[in-house]
DNA sequence: CAGGTAGTTTGCGTTAGCGCAAAACGAGGC
DNA sequence: GCCTCGTTTTGCGCTAACGCAAACTACCTG
């Protein structure tokens, strides 16, 4: 097995109250790999064998239909483990998970699971954690589908993005990573053609600035504004 | 405390792996406490002082916007775990839960949860488990609210219904909790003017028969096909 | 049994956002 | 430097679903 250093994991909430005896024996069990931007980690409904950790990078996890439409389920920022299909006890992959930017991940055996479980049980207890912030966040978009509309959920998912992986610059936030309106769209429940207006409107207005795969946000807190603002508002 | 048999929850996921005195160790630490019908259990924002187990009865959990507008997020049914707050790490309950019918529930204090997962680590293991699969519905709840039309979702949302408590009758299935168009709305993000509608086609069809709070699918089947068919199929 | 309350149905006008289509744009490959 | 392909922009017509309003109905209460 590749040896990993162990100082750039050990903060991680994944390994939270964790002897570093502990956390080497975990990483004793991973290989690391890296993968090219745009290429594929696992597929959705293929054997689970593996799950991940990601180290350097962006990975974007999507749910297909049967039809071929997809959702982006979300955009995994270093320090996030993915494909944790085994916890939930799925044999399959329920998503397929794709590099958006050259990416490092760490790689464990999905057999290794319940071993390592067992002989650290803060290894579930922290999994639970983040999953449940998940199921949260996820309970979180629903409603805001349920409830707000297109603008402002677009809105929410920049704001998010934004926060999640930022990059400051002089004036405004970029995105540090290729994103298209495709994406956003399946993120948001819309379609392209639909966040392209909304976004040439903005860039009218001067709130954000952006190009192919690539958005700045000019005037975060206005955008904040955008978000928050109740329907019917708009001309109060 | 008071003493809960042991045998009526054995066999539940929570408790799967788990040998019988552990079981009872565990049970010592909860009381239990009826909730008659529309009663609240817990508000969201509400400090989480407990997390629960519903034994008897049926219980709604839904979260509400700043605006007051709200979503159901799920239906408890008998066996299932709700209030995980703890699990997640967060010290309010991030929902409402509100008996839709007499309800009979199992409470631990939060406070013991951190104890309970040292002593059962499958305890942790196992509401993983059931986190994670809950995280897979809200996902793919998220895909039909993005690919689906509204006839659809509520197509679906009644077939998981009846599927989680679905009475068999004679000729169709009954929801056997007491349900408004309203409810049905706030699961699939339309209106109730909207389910309305669609049941009303519905029952002139024979597909349902309905009244107050109240659904029986007469032709579980069609509804099925409904579900599925994709958006334009309808007049191949 | 009368009155009130909560849930349901239905009609009608409106519109946010979709779907299609076509053009413009920009980045990478040869 | 040119060509090609994927992304983005924009126009236009359409419709699914919403929002409002009013009537209706079943159940519960006093």
């Amino acid at each position: 097995m590749a040896k990993v250093d162990t100082s750039l994991v050990a903060h991680l909430p994944l390994f939270a109250g964790m002897t570093p005896e502990a956390l080497d024996e975990i990483l004793r069990e991973a290989r690391s790999a890296r993968y090219p931007k745009n290429s594929a980690i696992f597929e959705q409904g293929a054997d689970a064998q593996s799950f991940f950790l990601l180290l350097h990078g962006h990975v974007r996890a999507a749910k297909t239909t049967p039809a071929g439409e997809q959702i982006v389920v979300r955009y995994v920022t270093p320090g996030e483990t993915f494909g944790l299909a085994m916890a939930i006890g799925a044999a399959r992959y329920p998503a397929t998970a794709m590099a958006v930017d050259d990416s490092v991940v760490l790689i464990w055996p999905t057999s290794a699971w319940p071993r390592l479980v067992e002989r650290f049980p803060a290894l579930a207890a922290n999994t639970l954690q983040t999953v449940g912030t998940r199921l949260q966040e996820s309970h979180t978009r629903i409603l805001e589908m349920s409830t707000q509309q297109v603008e402002q959920r677009v809105a929410h998912a920049l704001l998010r993005l934004a926060k999640q992986s930022g990059k400051k610059l002089d004036h405004g936030i970029e995105i540090d990573f290729p994103i298209s309106r495709q994406d956003i769209a399946q993120m948001t429940g819309t379609t392209l053609h639909t966040v392209s207006r909304i976004l040439s409107g903005w860039e009218s207005q001067g709130l954000v600035e952006s190009g192919r795969q690539r958005i700045i946000l000019r005037e975060p807190h206005k955008i904040v504004v955008l978000a928050e603002r109740s329907v019917d508002s708009g001309t109060a």
